[in-house]
DNA sequence: ATAATGACTCCCC
DNA sequence: GGGGGAGCCATTA
């Protein structure tokens, strides 16, 4: 690695740390902010690496379904959706509840 | 450079 | 409404 290739994560992180306190986004929504939407699947990726960044809350980062998609990749089984419900997003069956009223947009909030 | 993988998304049946 | 297949992009082997 080294190289530049860390920064297409390091917008990702960019990204993803500025969802605020309660809030969730999707991967199609950090792509796109990132001037990339197709790369909705590249942003799991990095998020992958997202380990590596303690400041990286990644548990906000879902599908654009609302589905904790990237919850089997947290330590625990239910982690995930703790963090979430600790945040004050109601999470059932590894879905947000009103997600649409969580939902945070980069580049609109912006 | 080619092929395979993956925390996604879209289109079709 | 649910299920299956293809597309896209970045990383790794």
């Amino acid at each position: 690695m080294a190289k530049d290739s860390t920064d297409f994560f390091e917008k990702v992180y960019d990204v993803v740390r500025q969802i605020p306190y309660g809030r969730v986004s999707t991967y199609g929504a950090i792509a796109k902010a990132l001037g990339a939407a197709k790369s909705a699947r590249t942003v799991g990726y990095a998020m992958n690496a997202s380990h590596a960044k303690d400041d990286v809350p990644a548990h906000r980062v879902v599908n654009r379904n609302g589905v904790l998609t990237g919850k089997h990749h947290f330590p625990g089984t239910h982690v995930m959706q703790q963090m979430l419900e600790a945040e004050g997003v109601e999470v059932v069956d590894d879905q947000i509840v009103d997600f649409d009223k969580h939902l945070w947009i980069p580049e609109v909030q912006e």
